[in-house]
DNA sequence: GCGAAAATTGACCATTTGGTCAAGTCAAAT
DNA sequence: ATTTGACTTGACCAAATGGTCAATTTTCGC
């Protein structure tokens, strides 16, 4: 049960391997990524990458998981003693900054998702849909006291999910259609924050 | 430079192709689907497959070069003469039938980018980025006027291709976050059009 | 400095993959 | 009924792929 406690070139290296392999995964998808690829950009050989990690599964297992907790934090610390309106963008504002922090966990959450979730599948139907269904009843609360303009909360969540990946998995088409001179997600942040505004903010 | 006229056969044959190679290339991306996946979709023998398509890269080619136009076509009938509200709104609800209705080319889609856009970006840094460019002019006129309120016209658009396009490509967590009982697409169309409603109704 | 454990690797393997080819079958115009 | 061109396929190939293993080198506590 109890793990030895990890060396220095352990640490470094399946550190390597994982950052090489979210740049790969997330590029190619499971099926589309070699091991080749990922040793290589991890500086390693192939057998002594299979030395750290016993398979591909196992890696891209390691990287999703790692994923899911950093990916739902924002959601879990919406707070139903604060201001609605300023609840709402503050997730949405910190969904944002994930993306363009980490836009590479997003595409490899993507390609999960494209795929039909295959590895991912239960975290979602367990996890990840209490949590979205605790946290609408809080939105519903809000609506229902007049606090937030009525909207259908889940939905209102998949549309803040929706605008904010955007701008990480869709980022090459962004920056194309943007042109130079444009700081996508500086443009992005203001455009959630207005309409967040105009759909959320009750009127008298 | 004459093309033969093709025969029945060929006609069936390569139809049969491509609508296997959309199963697969729209779940498992470029990398990740094989030709055997394709050929056994589509009831054929790889070797005959490839006497239809000269590659792999052929067969995806095809796809999406047909994909495009009908990707676009919402975008380019909206109307400079219509009523602004109802002509976003339009738009946005012909971009959402598309994903609902072409899911699997909707996620091809998504893989392409995805992937940095390999195979497409010469068309986004066309075709695309023209098209948004005339169509954000109609639309920054209209805010001008005062008959639209006033949000980026560029970001506006990308909202309304990201909600959308989340109710196809993102569909397996969609219902798994939403349980049985619920028509996503339904849902979710009445959910853009209050929040375009609400982003985009000039107020008094 | 030394012995044991940790780390690394070259060689190898079975399977999969994109693609070829020569030989065969089939449809249809004559 | 025959011929011709369209269509189909089994056998094959070289490269890539996920993974193994025995042997070697490096690290590190003593």
């Amino acid at each position: 049960m109890s793990r030895k406690p990890p060396t220095r070139i352990q640490q470094r290296n399946s550190e390597a391997i994982l950052e090489a392999a979210l740049d790969v995964f997330s590029q190619q998808g499971f099926r589309g990524a070699t091991l080749d690829q990922i040793a290589e950009g991890a500086g390693l050989s192939k057998p002594n990458l299979l030395y750290y990690f016993p398979s591909k599964e196992a890696i891209h297992l390691a990287l999703i998981s790692r994923l899911l907790k950093v990916w739902l934090d924002p959601l879990r610390d919406l707070d139903p003693q604060g201001d609605p309106v300023a609840e709402v963008k503050t997730y949405a504002r910190r969904k944002l900054d994930l993306s363009r922090d980490f836009p590479r966990e997003s595409r490899l959450f993507a390609n999960e998702i494209l795929q039909g979730a295959p590895r991912m599948i239960g975290a979602i139907e367990g996890e990840l849909r209490d949590l979205v269904a605790e946290k609408a009843a809080v939105l519903q609360g809000w609506m229902n006291e007049g606090r937030l303009a009525p909207v259908h909360p889940v939905h209102l969540i998949f549309s803040i999910w929706a605008l904010t990946q955007h701008y990480a998995d869709f980022d090459v088409q962004v920056r194309a259609v943007l042109g130079p001179d444009h700081d996508p997600f500086a443009e992005a942040g203001e455009f959630i924050e207005i309409a967040l505004s105009r759909l959320l903010e009750p009127r008298g």
